[in-house]
DNA sequence: ACGGAATTCACTCTTTCGAGTGAAGCGGCC
DNA sequence: GGCCGCTTCACTCGAAAGAGTGAATTCCGT
């Protein structure tokens, strides 16, 4: 069942007490599973994998001290093998896009029903991903729409701390005519009608937190 | 210890099954407690606790059918001992002023430690109200800030889906001045710099949601 | 090396914003 | 009644934003 032939091993990395609880109590009576270790942040999840090693790692993506794209992206950089499923409160295809883009095989919202989540568990140790219906619907909506580059961020980063375009093109090193051009593509991008539009789509589509 | 000088009968309202769990096997080994029941939305808590009133309702904000605060607001005007407890993922002093308002007990924060749930609960179902120190803390640091009215947040969810302020006032049937005056009063409450600016503090600190 | 995409900057022109100011009606509260 | 905050509307004016175009540059993959 597992790559072993024995229990499939699984570490659960959340910041919540409460969610570390539901998914050990979720996962404790079937037969099969077995949580062999809990991380509350980044740094003791990268730990505790490296101890561990467990089948499939479960990961938070808002974590104290290391974000969870990183830690991700860190543990599937230096084990081949290593199965990491995101499960997150949050969608939005940007996130979800950059959590598969750094090595996650799955991406689970927190109000997933059990059967999904225990499903996902057995798909991912036996090396396939599973998608959510409604993760993977989100995805293929947006499929066409190039992502926005990291200087398009960065710009919708200050335009959403109420930087005017001159401000911007201070900070970051450029004329204000290419912030302006920049705003231009990202509205196009996001289809927004104006910058205001676009930091409310920016974060509701995970481009930007907060 | 309760009320009723038995133990504190408790409901779970929240639509993430995850949690639920979490919860219920969190309080199941504390003596004094019983989970009498749950909830998966809002309509379900108001039925549920008609059923079984609970000395205690521990209710999620965002919930399916019917909002957690409508709920809390039904549920305290229609028993005068209904005690309840807002147990979310987003702090925003503006979410936690409206819980309070309309009769919680109590606000805490998923991320909140399992000895202040407990806490909370044995000091809610006394009568007491119990506010974890982040969040009075949040409240406090924003007391002298006027909350926005209710015509002012509609004209920020406007400004946030991206219309210009003739449109506003069109939907809104008042003239774009009008508009204009509300923007200004908005901008000076939330210490904004811009309408960009604005809409991403009114959501952080929890005026608008997502 | 070549084509293409991304990036940068410039210039014009219209619309929109936001500041500043003033004024008037309405409602609650002391 | 009088104060105060909310709401409404009006008018001016300068600053900012966004549309439209064009063009040079760098970087990347084939």
């Amino acid at each position: 069942m597992s790559p072993s032939g024995q229990c499939i091993r699984v570490l659960i990395a959340d910041d919540h007490p409460l969610m570390r609880d539901g998914l050990r109590s979720m996962l404790q009576p079937v037969s099969g599973l077995k949580v062999v270790a809990e991380a509350a942040d980044g740094a003791e999840c990268l730990a505790k994998f490296r101890e561990h090693r467990p089948d499939v790692a479960i990961v938070d993506l808002q974590m104290p001290k290391i974000d969870g794209l990183q830690v991700i992206g860190a543990l599937c950089n230096e084990y081949d093998d290593a199965r990491c499923i995101v499960l997150t409160s949050f969608a939005g295809d940007a996130r979800v896009s950059r959590a598969l883009n750094v090595g996650a095989s799955s991406y689970l919202l927190k109000t997933s029903r059990r059967d999904d989540i225990i499903r996902a568990l057995f798909d991912v140790a036996r090396g396939r991903r599973y998608l959510d219906s409604d993760v993977a619907q989100d995805i293929a909506t947006h499929r066409g729409t190039e992502l926005l580059s990291a200087k398009e961020v960065s710009v919708l980063r200050l335009i959403a701390a109420g930087k005017r375009n001159r401000v911007i093109g201070e900070e970051l090193s450029v004329s204000e005519d290419t912030i302006k051009t920049r705003i231009k593509n990202i509205l196009a991008k996001l289809e927004a009608d104006d910058r205001t539009h676009a930091v409310s789509i920016a974060v509701s589509r995970g481009f930007i937190d907060q």
